[in-house]
DNA sequence: ATAACATTTCGACACTGATCGAAAGGTAGA
DNA sequence: TCTACCTTTCGATCAGTGTCGAAATGTTAT
């Protein structure tokens, strides 16, 4: 169970919480690369699905869902050569308990 | 009203999460400089309270109150020689929506 | 097998920011 | 006034990290 610096740590760039808000988004699941069930914009298409809502590069994303998995905020899921995102609820809880003052 | 992002990256440093906490803890009010009402640590001597809490250089700290100050996590007030904080009730409430999806 | 595609690794670069010491600014008390 | 004290400003340093392109890895389809 990480900390509650490093979540914070992986939220604090706003790049990387587009992509936690992305995959928030999606409901439980949210595929990497196929067209997206929410928003709107990809629906249909085969191309990458969070670079198309947070522009930059490939290897960024990757960089950015590493961060967002180490911090505990989200599980990934490779299933061919698509990888399947969905947030872990403990973490926002952690965040909900440092509100309340643990 | 601060973005969440900012505050985000208020919170996501561990000297400065301390002096948020330290603020927090003592109520609604902290002297920057008067002996601490909780913790026990500070009780009764005029000493730095903080710094006696965050051990760190005194502009480091003064950095910190303004980064918390800005993203609006904080008040500050000043009397005579010495900072008073309190935490800023909205800037927890903003954390909570972010929490619950706005 | 070959091509097309999705993702990751690696190296490089630029920028941000945490930290400190020294000096300056204000304030309270002798 | 003079001194002691709390705080801030300034400049410098140094580590961390967000970003990318190129190349590599692995997977699906032709």
């Amino acid at each position: 169970m990480p900390d509650i610096v490093t979540i914070f740590k992986a939220l604090a760039d706003p790049t990387r919480l587009a992509v936690f808000n992305c995959i928030r988004c999606c409901g439980s699941t949210c595929a990497y690369t196929e067209g997206g069930q929410c928003c709107g914009d990809c629906e249909g298409t085969a191309a990458c699905y969070i670079r198309c809502q947070v522009p930059c590069a490939p290897s960024t994303i990757t960089h950015h869902l590493n961060e967002l998995r180490d911090a505990g905020l989200i599980e990934t899921e490779k299933r061919g050569r698509v990888v399947y995102c969905k947030v872990k609820p403990e973490a926002l809880s952690a965040l909900g308990a440092f509100i309340t003052g643990k």
